[in-house]
Order: C-alpha cells, then structure tokens, then sequence
DNA sequence: GGAGAGGCTTACT
DNA sequence: AAGTAAGCCTCTC
C-alpha cells in the first residue's frame, strides 16, 4: 500500500468507519471500546468522528458511538448531540436529558466500559 | 519545525 | 462523589 500523508490517520479513520459500521441498531458503544478493538487512542477515535466527511457521517452510525459512561458527549455541539439522541431513540434506545443511555443491555462490545458506569447516577 | 488543541480515559485528590 | 491532572497520538496553524 501506498504511504498518504496522514497513514496513521487514514489507517484509524479506516478501522473506525468499518468497527462503527458493524454496530448492530438498537445498539451502541464507546470510543474506549473501539479505541481498543483496534488498538489505538480513544481520543484518536473521537478525532476520526469529529473529522468525518459528509459522506461518512451519513454512511456510518456514529450516533452508536458514545463515551466511556455511555452518554452523548456533553463536547459535542449540541445540534450534533441532538441529532445523536434523537437517532439513538429511533432505534428503540431511552436517552434521558442528561444524554445517558438507559439501555445498558444494548451496549455492543462493552470492552471500554472497565469501571462501573454510574447508571445510579445518572442526572436526571 | 514547534506549539496548541481535540466529540476521551484513567487515576488521584 | 465530584473535580482536577496527566496521558496518550495525531492534526492543524
């Protein structure tokens, strides 16, 4: 393969796209979970989310992508974090103000989730 | 080429 | 329990 200026980039935009894409509806996961299925940052996840094209953000479910306690990120501009939600319930999942998701059951691959989520204490 | 920032995460205070 | 600090890697200016 070829080097593109930004390989790291295009390699975990790359991985992203085809982990976010497998994401079942109805279900969900975490940039954690996807940062360490492929082996990388999850920051560099976010990034890749953050810096999708038009293309892609209309391909892929990024609304199934959450933070480590399986809620919208409040760093999302709020238009995004709505349209998040508001997909997130179509597919049949609570999303409550705060932007928690109430269906722990329908977390993908839980492997970002280590510590206890605070599903007690989630802001109403 | 160096410095600042980015849709996160973990650990410690 | 909540808030603060550091960490990792890449991108953009």
């Amino acid at each position: 393969m070829p080097k593109p200026k930004s390989a790291a980039f295009a390699r975990i935009r790359a991985e992203v796209i085809r982990l976010v894409a497998l994401i079942p509806e109805g279900k969900f996961t975490t940039y954690g979970s996807i940062a360490v299925h492929m082996n990388v940052m999850a920051r560099h996840v976010a990034f890749v989310m953050s810096r999708l094209t038009e293309e892609e953000s209309a391909t892929l479910p990024w609304h199934r992508v959450v933070s480590a306690d399986a809620r919208i990120s409040p760093k999302m501009d709020p238009l995004l974090a709505e349209t998040q939600r508001a997909r997130l319930e179509a597919e049949g999942m609570s999303i409550n103000a705060a932007g928690f998701i109430q269906c722990d059951e329908a977390h993908f691959h839980s492997v970002g989730v280590r510590r206890s989520i605070r599903w007690s204490q989630q802001p109403d």
